[in-house]
DNA sequence: TGGGGTTAT
DNA sequence: ATAACCC
């Protein structure tokens, strides 16, 4: 068994642990799934939320909410006035700026990555952790000082005493790895193992994911987009403006450079259920250059090339109907590939000076003690 | 349905 | 560039 998924049961934070019984490739992984993200980061920033019922809310959707708020009949991505309707009293906080939500799940993320660096997100709420090695060292040095005070605790299946004689007698029937369990026919196994035990493996094994755990490391894009009615191109240009603005702040943050730029619109109407189109082209290399620490001097020149792609897509002569826009920088490059040891590498160029004389400068950067 | 993300084609 | 999938 590669991964696998249990139900969350009240808890916001579940931790499932599951090791195949007899196999040599065994791998713990733990998959980390925080219930109601959203909402929870809310009543951290503002704990008079708590002990109330909590709706994150995005245009007319509650996309989430807390278990008071559950408790009382509200589900997520419910209408607000069905929400409102079902649950009175309920207290909406308004959740399309994601920007504390990603910090926080890269907090969580980053916290994970300190048991091990094999951690995959999953959204902003989930992640896998593989702990095989750190489970598989623990288990050694807990052998060779006291052998005997191995014990385990969690959804474990053991590969030697619990599972030993099952793994035989799935053996027996020709039933080696999970898929085998999986496929197997549930009438014949429930006359083998028993109905609860049967019962019990089988559903484990279709909680079954057999993809390894990739590490997710820095984001591949960055997105921002909202869902509005526009129907000139001035209101596209506004809408523009603003996703870049904040685009343009993330991705200083960062202190990659992306080399691509992309714009994505939604058209009003169309019968299809995914109704998106895009157009993309490379970053001009003297924008990239200027990308980094002002904005001002990018946001006009990337401003036409958005407009460009944005005439490419939709007619402006004529009469359009557009319900979302959305901005996105992808195919993130590291910004130089200077070495440790040169100077290059502890220098960035600043604006701090550039914009008024023309010139270069740099700036030192952090630095961390062993560097030096 | 929002406002994100990823990978495959 | 889009589709298809995840949350």
């Amino acid at each position: 068994m590669e991964r696998a998924e249990a139900g969350a049961a009240g808890s916001s934070l579940v931790h499932d642990q599951v090791v195949p019984a007899g196999s040599s490739s065994s791998r713990v992984i733990v998959h980390v799934d925080l219930d109601c993200f959203y909402a929870q980061v809310e009543m951290i920033s503002n704990p008079e939320l708590k002990g109330k019922p909590l709706g994150v809310q995005q245009k007319y959707l509650v996309v989430t909410c807390n278990y008071e708020a559950r408790k009382l009949g509200v589900k997520k991505l419910m209408n607000v006035r069905d929400a409102k309707e079902k649950c009175p009293q309920l207290v909406l906080v308004n959740g399309e700026d994601l920007t504390r939500y990603r910090e926080m799940s890269y907090k969580v993320t980053e916290l994970l990555e300190e048991f091990s660096p094999i951690v995959e997100r999953l959204g902003f709420d989930e992640n896998f952790v593989d702990l095989t090695e750190m489970v598989e060292k623990r288990l050694e040095q807990l052998q060779s000082d006291e052998p005997s005070a191995l014990t385990v605790s969690g959804h474990v299946y053991d590969n030697q005493r619990i599972g030993y004689k099952t793994t035989k007698r799935l053996e027996a029937l020709g039933i080696s790895s999970v898929r085998d369990l999986q496929t197997f026919s549930s009438k014949i196994l429930e006359k083998e193992l028993g109905i609860s035990v049967a019962q019990r493996i089988q559903k484990l094994s279709f909680g079954e994911d057999n993809s390894p755990v990739t590490p997710s490391g820095p984001p591949q894009s960055f997105s921002e987009e909202d869902s509005f009615k526009c129907s000139s191109e001035v209101e596209a240009k506004n809408k523009i403006e603003e996703l870049l603005a904040s685009l343009l702040n993330r991705v200083c943050q960062d202190g990659r450079k992306p080399h691509t730029i992309r714009l994505i619109i939604r058209r009003y109407s169309s019968e299809k259920h995914y109704n998106r189109e895009s157009r993309q082209c490379p970053i001009p290399s003297h924008i990239i250059q200027k990308l980094g620490i002002g904005n001002y001097d990018v946001m006009t020149p990337m401003v036409d090339v958005l407009m460009k792609l944005f005439r490419n897509m939709v007619n402006v002569k004529m009469p359009f109907h557009l319900t979302l826009l959305s901005v996105c920088f992808c195919n993130l490059k590291a910004l130089n590939t200077a070495k440790k040891g040169t100077i290059d590498y502890y220098l960035t160029p600043s604006l701090s000076t550039t914009s008024r004389s023309g010139k270069h400068s740099f700036k030192m950067k952090d630095t961390h003690m062993e560097d030096f």
